[in-house]
DNA sequence: ATAGCGCCCTGGTGGC
DNA sequence: TGCCACCAGGGCGCTA
């Protein structure tokens, strides 16, 4: 599931290969992926552009085109972005496609179809909602320890849901929430306004920290993510805590166990976390 | 404002 | 072997 260390890992793939790169055409073969734009006006907005910067925020990639608009793409679940030679085939769950001059495509794919698309004319239209209550990058100067701090206190909601949440910090998912946590020792189920200075010290620490080693991976997979080359990421065998129900805590050898929290799987080892 | 929950969607898995 | 319920889960809309 693409969260912000697998997001990061195709943006800087496609910033190697993208900037410069004119499109020629555009297909959709699933029209509701786009969520703002019309096929056509879609077509007629990029045609003869060149794409530019590719940036993040969060889970969202952002694609510059032309001189100041968007393609602003969340790649859900099983959402995978990248560029081939127009010559390889069609992957049967292909959404888009941007052709680019000189032989190449853009393509978008999506097995379960969540992913989307918002097309962006000038910075502050046509962003998804999403994007415009967005929290802050847990590795940018502005996530401090007091930052973190401030969006947990008088908070009763887990820690869990509040650390889920877009709007309190940006690009975590669940499975970086439960890396996190563990390295915190922090139960998902606590309070979120109940922590102690301490704690909240630490778990900003883990956040950056997990969130940088994952990075440095390549990013997770579990089932369905590749980078945009195609390759899965490297930190699944890095894991410490997702996944590993009913197996030992690598600290004190307590098994895992496996809980619904704020409707998400939760990987806890009992006797560390609280 | 806040917190919790159901829904969207498809493919893989596990139980019988 | 075949069938089917169930699960994965980010974000959004709805409810209380």
């Amino acid at each position: 599931m693409p969260e912000l260390p697998e997001v990061e890992t195709v943006r800087r793939q496609l910033q190697a290969v993208l900037p410069g790169r004119v499109v020629q055409a555009v297909d959709v073969l699933l029209p509701r992926t786009l969520q703002n734009i019309a096929p056509d006006e879609l077509t007629d907005a990029v045609v003869g552009r060149a794409f530019r910067k590719v940036a993040r925020r969060g889970k969202f990639l952002l694609l510059h085109i032309g001189d100041k608009a968007r393609l602003i793409i969340h790649l859900r679940m099983t959402g995978r972005l990248f560029v081939v030679s127009a010559k390889e085939e069609m992957h049967p769950h292909t959404r888009l496609s941007f052709a680019l001059r000189g032989g190449d495509e853009l393509r978008f794919a999506d097995v379960r179809t969540f992913g989307t698309l918002h097309y962006s004319s000038a910075p502050g239209s046509g962003e998804p909602p999403g994007l415009m209550n967005i929290g802050p990058e847990p590795l940018s100067e502005q996530f401090t320890w007091q930052r973190l701090a401030a969006t947990l206190a008088g908070r009763k909601a887990s820690l869990k849901a509040v650390l889920l949440d877009q709007r309190r910090v940006a690009g975590l998912g669940n499975i970086y929430v439960d890396e996190a946590l563990y390295l915190a020792r922090l139960h998902p189920e606590r309070p979120a306004g109940t922590l102690r200075e301490a704690e909240i010290r630490t778990l900003h620490t883990k956040i950056r920290s997990v969130l940088q080693e994952a990075i440095a991976a390549g990013g997770t997979t579990i089932r369905d993510y590749v980078d945009g080359e195609g390759a899965p990421g490297g930190f699944q065998h890095q894991l410490r805590a997702y996944g590993r129900a009913g197996r030992p805590c690598t600290r004190c050898g307590t098994l895992f166990e496996r809980l619904k929290v704020a409707g998400r799987s939760s990987h806890v080892c009992p006797r560390c976390q609280s």
